[in-house]
DNA sequence: ATAATATAATTGTTTACACAACTAATTAAT
DNA sequence: ATTAATTAGTTGTGTAAACAATTATATTAT
């Protein structure tokens, strides 16, 4: 990925996802230490901040399909992070919580991941920041029409 | 992904993961019957642009680690779409060239790419469309310094 | 010239993604 | 009330990612 690059460098979802590897990697390797990987971090960081989704809802609010979901609350389950029960008025769900140590790895980490972005933001004024999000947001909104409508 | 969202939506990181699934998805189901892989499209097309190439400049150019670059070049392989040539100055690389099938695989499907990214760019101008890719190479610049540094 | 270092590519392992097919529970339709 | 349709979650399959370790060739340092 230098300079002397062609088409595919202006094609916004190529772009999105190459930025998005490096970052994501970058953050993997922050983590090192605290055996979860960043796609893990993110459903648990989830699960912390509304307990009591049932995983359909961790899955549109995480970014993932219901699959990618189950699997990853699965290994977050084996490390002890999260647990689930049974809905209450729906047996076919389960209400996913997050344990003590699943509390405590967040405590630990969520600095990281926060000191993280705050060093990637260097790189871009405030105002562009929000520009970036807004602008990706959009893209994203986009594309899921696109993608309902055909 | 509905708007009550929390902080993981402020962080640009996770939307370009976002944003980068959807589009990479959508672009896939355009791709059905052609039987090849938009990551797999994305170096077949490189290889078109420049031909010649070894591989860890295709890696490069196609923001791919060189394991998967192999990989993915090994598919497009016994696929017929690729071939590859001992380099001559250098017998450890590979020079990487098109097929007459990979070719006109790619003048099938280089128009339904411009025109899905024609329709992803209608929900932004021209100026935000250049304003996003700018933004992100930025962020992709910065995180590779940062991953460099430490 | 030989040994040490670096480089291009490959292979192994674990994780995650997309998509399709499936099970079980719920809701709607007749 | 029974059947049909829908929904929540899971499982299977193929592809791709990151990272570490390995092989083979080139480069450099002594």
């Amino acid at each position: 990925m230098t300079l002397h690059d062609n088409d595919l460098k202006r094609s916004a979802g190529f772009m999105m996802g190459t930025a998005y590897r490096k970052i994501s990697a970058l953050f993997q390797s922050k983590l090192k230490e605290y055996d979860i990987t960043t796609e893990q971090w993110s459903v648990l960081y989830q699960v912390d901040q509304s307990e009591g989704l049932i995983q359909k809802e961790i899955a549109e609010r995480s970014g993932k399909d219901r699959p990618a979901t189950t699997r990853i609350l699965d290994q977050l389950e084996q490390k002890g992070l999260v647990g689930k029960r049974v809905g209450e008025h729906d047996r076919r769900s389960f209400k996913v919580y997050i344990t003590d140590k699943g509390r405590e790895l967040v405590q630990r980490t969520a600095p990281i991941e926060r000191q993280l972005n705050a060093d990637l933001r260097q790189c871009l004024s405030e105002e562009e920041y929000d520009v970036l999000l807004e602008l990706l947001y959009r893209m994203y909104r986009h594309a899921s029409d696109i993608a309902e409508r055909d």
